[in-house]
RNA sequence: GGCCCCGUGGUGUAGCGGCCUAACAUGCCACCCUGUCAAGGUGGAGAUCGGCGGUUCGAAUCCGCUCGGGGUCGCCA
């Protein structure tokens, strides 16, 4: 090794001692006489101090340069009391080289690695290499490594086994759109790549594994978000001999684990982690992944003003619909703009507009007051809890229009009033989501999760009645308001699942086609089992503290869909295709 | 695919019809400087304003198209 310590590393305890460092030039300071240069390394920041009495090792600092990459070898010096710097955890020492050598110049970088400043993204992901350098990139990977380390020996230490599934697999045209991987060895075929492990996981309990993980890379051909991109990592376990607790208990200790060492020192908002119930979530937040930092429940008031000569709500509830409402405190005074604010926000979740009644006091301010009898307001008061200075905002429309309508007002009004607080981690559970919904445009009942999902036994009679009643085994985890993972106790015996896929109208020969491997498994001696799915870049995301879902990944593609750094995807040649079998059309 | 926002020296911004021969900060280069830590001082180089076309006497500034980026809806678990 070039070096024998991290410049990072250094202490007042390793004063006196002799070193060999090697970084980079992170900042040069260069008095003429004296020169100090901040070297950094993977570990941190040291500084470097330079006397011409040196003068080959002043020599080569002076023509350094920033991201020079140096070699140093010198005594590590306590610093006068005067010169000490309290910023930094080697501020109490500094280096005084016999020796500097220069292994490395360096072009002046495309953007600042020595500051924080926010700089096109595309640039950045094109130098991902500088950028990483940036110490608050390059950390929160660091800080990556050390999730996946702790996930693998708590995982391994409870008598798991990772095993690695196949990536090129085959391409099932349900769910999210398959990237395809033309065969060459098949010419006119094609492998798809994963979108998540899970037949194979269900196979390897078939297997007798028992207790199967693995940090598996699934993919999606779909457009990208904030926080959504094409691959992205996801901790998928399976379990056999296993129930709803046992896979929740498990994944809530070791999230758990993970927050408290890793979470920054940011509380969990309850332990054990909430459970809720998603036709109880619907109706209090609106949302099966609710944020659960800051109250502003969404109250039912529909009872309180059934009899109403409001229009609105009146044709809402003649329609089948729902009217309700969020109290929000000591809000009856505000603006008119950030009241139109609210009412678009409402629009953009399907409402034709957002009804408001703010209590000032004697007076009302609402536009809809004059429709509403006095025990009419009096009654959506007491059942909104509203006190005086409270603003009580109502949408009437169809069940699932007031439910995102009202998600959303709760969402921009949880970032607006600055309830959305980024010290506190807030885990919930929720359960009890619907197996199947109805999907009127296919004429077919669609799994709300994925076709393998258990039911309740105690709903089986529904199937036949109501399929839209039967509760699934289903359960998701939601971190500050986003799903973070979920799975589901399996289906595991051939009828049921074949009973299932037939109600979403795959038939025989489809079933065989795409589910046969484990239509036939499950026939030879298939144990009970249920597991999940964990995004790992969500919950990093969460731990650092970040919008950016690219900020987790090492090497992430743009949102455009494309790899800057590599210049991903690109043409090939015709030989290629000519020999995958393919041509290019249009 | 729809909608919204952005595109000015290396980087981040200002300028939003003529005062722009494009400003500021930082970075870069040179010189001065022995205790700084965003070191300081002096001087200097560096962008025709994403591209194309149009309106106008005159366009970084207005209009159209286009390319690139970001967000969002659709899509996606």
């Amino acid at each position: 090794m070039l070096k024998d310590t991290y410049c990072g590393d250094l202490r007042a305890a390793d004063a006196g001692r002799t070193v060999r460092l090697a970084g980079w030039v992170h900042r040069r300071r260069d008095h003429g006489g004296l020169i100090f240069i901040d070297l950094r390394d993977s570990h941190g920041i040291v500084q470097i101090v330079l006397s011409p009495d040196q003068a080959e090792a002043h020599e080569a600092a002076h023509r350094a340069r920033t991201e020079w990459v140096l070699a140093v070898e010198g005594e590590v010096r306590p610093r006068s009391a005067a010169t000490i710097n309290p910023n930094i955890p080697t501020g109490e020492v500094e280096v005084v080289p016999a020796r500097v050598e220069v292994l490395s110049e360096a072009q002046t970088p495309p953007f600042y690695i020595n500051e924080p400043v926010e700089v096109d993204e595309q640039l950045r992901l094109r130098y991902r290499y500088l950028d990483l350098r940036r110490p608050e990139a390059g950390n929160i990977i660091r800080l990556r490594h050390e999730v996946v380390r702790y996930i693998r020996d708590f995982l391994s230490d409870r008598g798991f086994i990772e095993v690695e599934t196949p990536t090129l697999i085959k391409s099932t045209p349900e769910g999210a759109r398959d990237f395809l991987v033309p065969s060459r060895m098949r010419p006119g075929q094609f492998f798809a790549l994963p979108q998540s492990p899970q037949i194979l996981k269900e196979l390897l309990m078939v297997a007798g594994v028992e207790k199967y993980f693995q940090l598996a890379r699934c993919y999606r051909d779909e457009d990208f978000r904030a926080n959504r991109v094409a691959e992205h990592t996801q901790l998928d376990l399976e379990m056999s001999f296993v129930d709803e607790a046992d896979v929740m208990g498990l994944v809530e200790e070791l999230y758990t684990g993970i927050a408290q060492r890793f979470g920054g020192g940011r509380p969990i908002a309850s332990t054990p982690f909430p459970k809720l119930d998603y036709f109880d979530c619907m109706d209090r937040y609106g949302i099966d992944r609710p944020d659960l930092r800051y109250g502003l429940e969404v109250v039912n008031i529909a009872d309180t003003v059934r009899r109403s000569e409001f229009k609105v709500f009146q044709d809402a509830l003649a329609n089948g619909g729902e009217i309700k409402a969020i109290r929000i405190p000591g809000q009856a005074g505000m603006t008119r703009r950030e009241i139109d604010h609210l009412t678009e926000t409402a629009r953009s979740g399907g409402a034709r507009g957002l009804a408001y009644i703010g209590f000032t006091g004697d007076e009302l301010r609402s536009p809809i007051a004059r429709f509403l009898s006095e025990s009419e307001v009096n009654a959506i008061r007491t059942v909104t809890g509203a006190n005086d200075g409270d603003m009580v905002v109502i949408v009437a429309d169809q069940a699932d229009v007031v439910a995102k309508s009202l998600y959303e007002v709760r969402d921009a009004l949880g970032t607006s009033l600055g309830l959305k607080n980024q010290d506190q981690l807030s885990f919930a559970w929720v359960t009890g989501f619907p197996l199947l919904e109805w999907r009127p445009d296919e004429e077919r009942w669609d799994a709300t999760h994925n076709p393998f999902s258990g039911f309740r036994e105690e709903d089986r009679h529904l199937l036949d009645t109501d399929p839209g009643k039967v509760i699934a085994r289903q359960y998701d985890l939601t971190l500050n308001g986003s799903e973070v993972g979920g799975g589901s106790i399996r289906i595991s015996n051939r009828a049921d699942q074949e009973r299932i896929l037939a109600m979403m109208r795959h038939s025989p020969e489809q079933q065989r086609e795409r589910f046969g491997v484990l239509l036939d498994a499950l026939e030879f001696g298939a144990p009970p089992m249920g597991g999940v799915g964990m995004g790992i870049d969500r919950l990093m995301m969460s731990l650092v503290g970040t919008e950016n879902i690219r900020d987790v990944i090492a090497f992430p593609k743009a949102s455009s869909g494309t790899d800057p750094l590599m210049s991903a995807p690109s043409p090939v040649d015709d030989a290629q295709l000519r020999e995958l079998g393919l041509r290019l059309i249009g």
